[in-house]
DNA sequence: CTATTTAATGAATTTGTATTCATATTTTGA
DNA sequence: TCAAAATATGAATACAAATTCATTAAATAG
């Protein structure tokens, strides 16, 4: 799979594409599409702005080279993971580990996941974001009281710490709206709040 | 907390004001913040772009108040039924229906929490988002075969479709990323595995 | 060493859109 | 009915980039 066939000049020029794209990813992941100009991107990867256009038809065309990658090698690694000859409770391990190593690494990189605007440079933007988040904040408080409150009255197993177990009832109603937003008529959103439920409520493991 | 000192004139302007905000909110919510010029939010409520400068101080003002009214209506509808005096279990579904009925309702409005630049107008990125997906969708199926077979072996119950477990393990881990990202120092990311799959592995409900 | 091809440059151009403001219109109160 | 105050208007302005391209520089070949 090496590029033996490519002259020198060609792999050179190979060379100059991935130093652009690095400079690129590492301003779009601190700063988010819009907050980033090609005159920066070509200042950080030490180029004049129209070089950039000789080897990116269009600044997006560089942010989905340069995200794509980035994304190819997250998966790549989960992937790896799974293809292990292991009992389905180690893979589970690995794949969550794996994961963990992953966003500890790129931790800058990892917001550009999350959404764009946060990292926007407009200050009434950056206000709602910080508004939002207290909101977020205050609504996990109430609703891991009512899983402490649970726990304290033995209704609940101490599976997990009620802090989290808020964030992650967040999580998972997260993943349906993101499952029934891209294929509404496969993946309706649960009517039964219990489908969404057991899975904290029934243990996966023994019973 | 009705409005009544207030007189006709003010009232009446009170209510343009939501109706750009109302205008606002739709077009943001379909095609993001850079995806709508402030001319066309003008064009939508029936008002002259200068109309809008009148009500708010700049587009991104306008943004912040139609995103975080809606954000607020969203987080007051699921606090109401925290605060109903239930038991836990109740209180959890409630809850869940809550959210469940709100983004139904809001269909549209919800793409919004998700990625900004998934509205994109740019082709390429319309594409990186599309790529993207494919990949998460390769992933979850082989996730999904995990437990598929795990299930299918007698190490794991049944207790939701293999599919939808993948997609929340991800859901999850999602919800820990987000808690690291805004504060690391008091929600580091686990680095046992078990933090995070507890969640799936042990029930809450008895055991 | 020179000619020719290939690549780099960045000022100038184009584009898109947020914001302003002089003018027109409407509302209010006398 | 009319003048003054309050609002609405949208063409003009300002500004921030993205993209282009004529020019310059570097690399290669003969």
């Amino acid at each position: 799979m090496k590029n033996t066939q490519l002259s020198r000049r060609e792999k050179e020029k190979l060379r100059r594409r991935q130093e652009i794209k690095a400079a690129a990813l590492r301003l779009f992941s601190e700063k988010g599409y819009h907050g980033v100009s090609v005159q920066e991107i070509a200042e950080k990867a030490e180029f004049a702005v129209g070089t950039l256009y000789n080897f990116f038809k269009s600044k997006g065309e560089l942010y989905q080279e340069a995200m794509l990658e980035q994304t190819e090698i997250f998966f790549a690694e989960q992937a790896k993971t799974l293809d292990e000859p292991m009992d389905e409770v180690t893979k589970l391990r690995n794949l969550v580990r794996a994961k963990g190593e992953h966003f500890r690494e790129n931790a800058s990189r990892i917001r550009i996941f999350q959404a764009e605007l946060r990292q926007a440079s407009d200050s009434a933007i950056m206000e709602l974001d910080a508004q939002i988040h207290q909101k977020r904040r205050q609504m996990f408080d109430k609703v891991a009281s009512v899983f402490e409150s649970g726990i304290k009255n033995g209704s609940f197993q101490r599976i997990g710490d009620p802090y989290h177990l808020a964030v992650i009832l967040d999580g998972i109603i997260a993943a349906f709206v993101t499952l029934w937003i891209e294929e509404p008529d496969k993946h309706p959103f649960p009517t039964d709040p219990d489908v969404i439920l057991n899975i904290l409520f029934k243990g996966l493991i023994e019973d």
